[in-house]
DNA sequence: GAGTATAGTGTTATAATATAACAAATTTTT
DNA sequence: AAAAATTTGTTATATTATAACACTATACTC
């Protein structure tokens, strides 16, 4: 059995749980809010429930906003390389699925012939129905 | 005059100069206390004087160490347009200057075809050195 | 299945990172 | 010189994350 279909723990899954069912990527503070009704009480059970999440790929950390998303890739069993947009005006954030800029990156190598092992990217800009917003703010 | 070539102010320039005399990217209170003998007291002057440092392009952050680091390419003049390279084992960071890359990610845009202002790229992996060290330790 | 690793839990305390708020001083613009 | 904008200095506090320790549950192996 590989790491992958190991079954989680009870605050594993509490905590996974918690974050799929948000959108927006989720703070760990706020994590533990939502589940002390569920009997986490304590910021170590969220912070070790998502360093394994995170290690296991099932969420990633949204570096930029101490944020955390649940991944959206069925492929994915790693962390580390993951490519989100993030948008300056409502924060959302999506996790961008493009095989060309992810072989870009995969085969990436810097001036020394360094091959990497993970990359985080980050796109930052306006989202499309915040710029909508922005147009119809102008019309008036 | 613009915002480049305006001189920076007094407290802005202790703390550029502190990042800039090291290699390996600095932390807040690890400038706080470099710089107390300076004249520089609080946390909130020292992050006054990276945000502006950020905002008009000289230091950049890194965002998965919470770390700041002086920017190496002389052409930059903008924040979130950033590519490093980080070693997993002794934690140093370069900036990655590869005109291809940035190409790249410049052209980039989400299927909705939004476009991005900018980015934040950090690669992960073990750099020459460190690797030829744990070449030298399997050895013996 | 008894023993022993390994991973996970619960808890308290504290470390590390970052910002709010406000008054005063300085510099720039008009 | 008055007004505006920026920077400073300061205290307090918010936010994010980990150390350390005793205990429990699960999986592994002989």
């Amino acid at each position: 059995m590989d790491k992958k279909s190991k079954s989680l723990s009870k605050n594993q899954k509490i905590v996974l749980d918690f974050i799929q069912k948000n959108k927006k990527p989720v703070k760990a503070y706020s994590i533990l809010s939502n589940v002390q009704k569920k009997g986490i009480n304590a910021p170590p059970q969220v912070y070790r429930a998502l360093d394994k999440l995170i290690e296991i790929g099932k969420i990633h950390r949204v570096e930029s906003q101490n944020s955390f998303v649940a991944c959206k890739i069925s492929s994915c069993d790693t962390p580390h390389k993951t490519v989100f947009s993030i948008c300056n005006s409502c924060e959302i954030v999506s996790e961008i699925n493009d095989p060309k800029l992810f072989k870009n990156l995969k085969d990436f190598r810097d001036k020394d012939g360094t091959v990497f092992d993970g990359y985080n990217l980050e796109f930052f800009g306006t989202c499309k129905s915040c710029k909508n917003k922005q147009i119809e703010n102008t019309k008036h």
